[in-house]
DNA sequence: TTCATTATGACTGTCTTC
DNA sequence: GAAGACAGTCATAATGAA
């Protein structure tokens, strides 16, 4: 490993924004209605609680009473999505021309994703018939579902594509849910405005109700910063025109949806129309991350200080199979994404397969919430263990909505007869894209392996923002990575074939550094690693010495603490002046001084 | 002292109902 | 449009065993 480095290749290439790289940048889209999903849409009421409101409830949808009658036979009252997607499923089938080429219907259910179509029409009128126990095997469970797709409306390319991107375990309305994502991406090129509504709104909102203390907090900063090091902070207070985030005042969610940033792997979009505020343009590039669902307030401050660019939300849903509900401010270039290969399952059923013989019929979930630091208890597994022993098959509705509200609290999986457990480490990091045992021995315990997957990065998501550098840095890259976990980023780099030159990591925990140096050597790295553990260390001198030393850094990348912030934690949840989530501000004041000392020397 | 286990709401946005 | 119900969330603190 060499510490020495050429400064060759890191300032190789023209900074420009977005808009420069080469496509005409089309005029700025209207924004969304939030309903205008094109495609098929709608939305599923609660099932009643009443059998005949039920019935009556389906039969106005089209289909025939004693087709309803037999639905909820199969499948309970309770389960009204389970329900409408057999209904779907038979009638598809019946009117289909290989229907009777066709296996018994095996049923998957959908999550709570609202995708079912408006127009029935088409199946509207089908009798459901005693002969339709008779289907015989033969087409795949891959045609039922191209089938039931056409049926709903959509284009046969486009359900195709779908079944084939959302894995062979996704149900119709998974599937569904993804065409519907991706005619939304295609109809409208998504830009600032549209990722992050209202957010001209809330910045002024958040500025002016709230703002005092934000703008105080700035001012202090600015102060403190200034006496330390003299006027690199000197620096103009954030323009607000530019970038197109001040036109326009709109009301409505801040939290774009679906979450699915500048544009998703596999999807045809239209390019997506980004102009980064003259003061964001790098070098170096910069990545930064916390949780979407954030305090009110918190990500137009980030984005403040960031250079005004507002957030590209995305959940980690659309990568793997768990949800991760996460915003990322960067200055990348977002044309030309690629994902990591293989592509990860985006079903828990694909994911971990030995769940599937366990899964009842009634736990219609196919992808996991968000993956946490904190694992249910055994006495809370066994309580839903003696709870189903305790009941019929399949256990009644009371029954059933207990063990599917813990289910999904906890992110619990079936691993036996009436028997849920929590994920393994080793699952963790395998939904995660961390390569398999990335967390284990080295004399880290079992609940700090928890804490640390908990709080990293979704792999994938992060690896296919960042593809983008792969064709700009040939040779590799310098990276400074503040609040490195267990090395998510240089995984997520690592993966992508890109050289990692330079590596100076800053991270507290000693058993995180730990992590990120054992898969470091067990890699191979060619590189240099120097690993710091307290941010304040990094002052302006020592960068001054880093980035001479390495010819600057290409990449500033980072997730800020997000205890203070996340829904999670009903004790501090303070925002960003929070303890630990104010380690922001350091990402913020080492990224500028980066910028500043570059600025002057490259 | 370390680690595992367990119990502990609040906030926010979305959906439903009227 | 308002009010209430519902669902999801990179967590913290107290306790006891090893």
């Amino acid at each position: 490993m060499d510490l020495i480095s050429d400064s060759d290749d890191g300032d190789g290439f023209q900074w420009e924004s977005d808009e420069d790289d080469g496509d005409a940048v089309p005029p700025p889209n209207p924004p969304l209605p939030p309903d205008s999903a094109a495609g098929p849409s709608g939305k599923v009421s609660e099932a009643s609680s009443s059998r005949s409101e039920l019935v009556s409830h389906f039969m106005a949808m089209g289909f025939s009473e004693d087709m309803v009658v037999k639905a909820i036979e199969e499948n309970g009252e309770g389960n009204s999505e389970a329900i409408l997607e057999t209904l779907l499923t038979h009638a598809a089938i019946e009117k289909s021309p290989v229907k009777r080429e066709q296996s018994p219907i095996d049923c998957t259910f959908s999550s709570d994703e609202d995708v079912l179509g408006d127009d029935l029409s088409d199946v509207s009128n089908f009798e459901y018939s005693s002969d339709d126990e008779d289907y015989t095997e033969g087409t795949s469970d891959k045609d039922r579902k191209l089938s039931v797709l056409v049926e709903m409306g959509f284009p046969a390319d486009e359900a195709f594509s779908a079944i084939n991107r959302c894995g062979p375990t996704a149900s119709v309305l998974e599937i569904a849910d993804s065409i519907h994502a991706a005619q939304l991406a295609a109809d409208s090129a998504p830009t600032e405005d549209d990722l992050f509504p209202n957010w001209s709104e809330n910045k002024a909102a958040s500025s002016y109700a709230c703002g005092s203390s934000v703008k105080n907090k700035r001012k202090l900063y600015e102060m403190k910063k200034m006496k330390e090091r003299g006027s690199f902070l000197d620096r103009k207070k954030p323009c607000f025109g530019q970038g197109n985030l001040d036109e326009g005042f709109r009301s409505g969610s801040t939290i774009p949806k679906p979450m699915i940033g500048f544009s998703l792997p596999n999807q045809k979009m239209k390019p997506a129309n980004r102009i980064l505020p003259e003061a964001a343009i790098g070098p170096p590039y910069f990545y930064y991350e916390n949780v979407a669902l954030a305090p009110k307030g918190v990500w137009e401050t980030i984005s403040r200080f960031l250079y005004d660019i507002a957030p590209e939300f995305v959940d980690s849903k659309f990568f793997c199979a768990a949800n991760r509900k996460r915003g990322y401010i960067h200055n990348l270039p977002i044309q030309n994404r690629f994902p990591l290969q293989p592509l990860p399952s985006r079903t828990v059923q694909e994911a971990l397969p030995m769940t599937k013989k366990w899964w009842p019929s009634w736990d219609p979930r196919t992808q996991l919430n968000c993956l946490q630091t904190c694992i249910a208890s055994a006495k809370l597994t066994e309580r839903i263990r003696t709870a189903l022993a305790n009941s019929d098959d399949p256990p009644p509705e009371r029954v059933q909505r207990f063990v599917m509200n813990e289910c999904k609290k906890w992110n619990l999986v079936w691993v036996g007869l009436h028997k849920v457990a929590p994920l393994e480490p080793d699952e963790m990091e395998m939904l995660l894209g961390f390569p398999r045992d990335h967390t284990r021995g080295g004399g880290i315990s079992r609940t700090e392996r928890y804490r640390s997957l908990g709080n990293s990065f979704q792999v994938d998501t992060v690896a296919y923002h960042l593809s983008v550098l792969k064709d700009m840095f040939p040779n590799g890259i310098n990276l400074l990575s503040l609040f490195s976990g267990i090395g998510g980023a240089e995984v997520a780099l690592h993966r992508l074939g890109i050289h990692l030159r330079n590596v100076v990591s800053v991270e507290l925990s000693e058993i995180n550094r730990n992590i990120l140096r054992g898969w470091w050597e067990q890699t191979n790295q060619t590189g240099t690693l120097i690993d710091i553990a307290d941010v304040q260390q990094l002052n302006g001198d020592r960068l001054e010495q880093m980035i001479n030393m390495f010819g600057g850094f290409d990449l500033v990348i980072g997730g800020s603490p997000c205890n203070n912030l996340a829904g999670s934690n009903r004790y501090s949840r303070d925002g960003l002046e929070g303890k630990e989530s104010a380690l922001f501000y350091d990402y913020f004041r080492i990224l500028d001084l980066v910028k500043n000392i570059m600025g002057k020397s490259f």
